[in-house]
DNA sequence: TCTGGGGTCCTAGGACCC
DNA sequence: TCTGGGGTCCTAGGACCC
């Protein structure tokens, strides 16, 4: 940094157990009212909790549980599935708030955004930066409903620790030069980015807090968790940055639709149906957005929990369900050849997209005419049919809808 | 008690080319 | 006859995030 330029401003505002305010919004009179909440779960069993309200979280309940367990712990909770539109509508109006505040925002997630003031001082009369976090969490909160939680800091990572400080409604400014004594407080599993397999290993050499990675040279952490993370962390732990910018979201990189069924499932009919039906929604997903995909990619969870995935890679990019269903079927009997057994999950994901007429870079050898204009025809008829009478409104041979929920 | 769905990124190994 | 290293592309698996 040379002498003249300023510290970053990099704020990270996450909204406040925001699947559970969005279903207060969207029923107000039932969902609204309660205070225990649980919103997630599947009718059938095999959900999980995506967010518990505070007063549910006491009981023991929290995002990533299995509902009935959930249920268990919280019997009186009130439990509602995911709000869906009120979500994307809700993630929307907090951005367009945010836009009039910050040059740049980065949508992070649903619920999580990054805005850069950096350069904002003249504009904001130099006043402290927690003055302004505070007006732009209070004119969110007026104008959406929706509580956020504020951190600032000269890089993401901090600002994001910064945010989970003082919820709900917290804000928290890590001073520029206080990095290192902000995050030495912090144990390692604390750091966004170290999960549960990271924190552990790292616990094996001894190291359960930031603090303890100090006294560590660079060589020993790249020796021990290789060379991209061993950097990062090191820099980290000592408060220094290095870390991208907040930055518009990169173009999308793949596509995906998984089930998990409410019993295993295990006869060859039964998976290519599901497996046909799954084709459909990716594929539409793919043509919603005008995109064409040369890579397929089938998964599955077996009764275990083992995961198993295959994929292929053509030199054509594919748009229509039924070529990307003649690859995905064959992948799919690959692995069926390697294992039967009854699977609780299966998904379809296409992944090296590109805009129409300018895929991924092809190889050189010739398509291989996996798909025909008849084939591009066809999706496109369904994707309109679709549009005017309902996703349900076409469907293909031998597959039911989907359970009502 | 029994574990969702949608993503991103990283690693490691093999094929192939120069 | 034997032996390189680097780069790219692809596949499978896994960690991680919300």
């Amino acid at each position: 940094m040379t002498a003249t330029e300023r510290p970053r401003r990099i704020l990270l505002a996450d909204c406040d157990s925001y699947f559970v305010r969005c279903a207060m919004l969207a029923d107000p009179e039932g969902a609204g009212k309660a205070e225990l909440l649980l919103v997630g779960g599947r009718p059938d069993g095999r959900g999980v909790v995506t967010s518990a309200s505070y007063a549910a979280r006491k009981f023991g309940a929290h995002a990533g549980m299995p509902m009935s367990q959930a249920v268990r712990l919280c019997p009186r909770a009130m439990v509602v599935p995911v709000p869906g539109e009120m979500v994307q509508r809700k993630h929307r109006e907090v951005r367009a708030v945010l836009d009039e505040f910050s040059p740049v925002v980065e949508a992070a997630s649903v619920d999580e955004f990054y805005l850069d003031l950096t350069g904002t001082e003249e504009l904001y009369h130099h006043e402290p930066l927690e003055d302004t976090a505070r007006r732009i969490q209070q004119a969110v909160l007026e104008r959406t409903g929706i509580s956020l939680s504020i951190g600032a800091a000269t890089q993401r990572t901090l600002a994001k620790m910064a945010a989970g400080v003082n919820k709900p409604f917290g804000i928290h400014v890590v001073p520029p030069g206080g990095e290192a004594e902000f995050i030495a407080r912090f144990d390692l599993a604390d750091i966004p980015g170290v999960g549960p397999a990271f924190a552990e290993s790292l616990r094996r050499r001894g190291a359960t807090r930031v603090r303890d990675l100090v006294p560590l040279d660079e060589a020993t952490l790249v020796a021990w968790l290789g060379e991209s993370r061993g950097r990062w962390l090191h820099r980290l732990a000592r408060g220094l940055g290095g870390e991208g910018g907040v930055t518009p979201r990169a173009p999308q990189k793949s596509i995906s639709h998984e089930r998990t069924f409410p019993q295993d499932i295990r006869t060859e009919e039964e998976i290519e149906a599901k497996l046909l039906y799954l084709v459909g929604e990716t594929g539409a997903s793919l043509r919603a957005d005008g995109l064409k995909a040369r890579t397929v990619t089938v998964k599955m969870r077996y009764g275990d929990f083992t995961d198993r995935t295959a994929s292929r890679t053509v030199n054509e990019p594919l748009e229509s369900d039924r070529a990307i269903y003649a690859v995905a079927r064959e992948l799919l009997r690959q692995m069926r050849a390697q294992r039967r057994g009854g699977i609780r999950l299966l998904g379809v994901g296409v992944s090296r997209l590109g805009a129409d007429g300018e895929a991924e870079p092809m190889l050189f050898e010739p398509p291989q005419g996996l798909e025909t204009d008849r084939d591009r025809r066809l999706s496109a008829a369904t994707d309109r049919l679709r549009g005017r009478f309902g996703r349900d409104a076409v469907l293909p041979a031998r597959v039911a809808p989907p359970r009502k929920e």
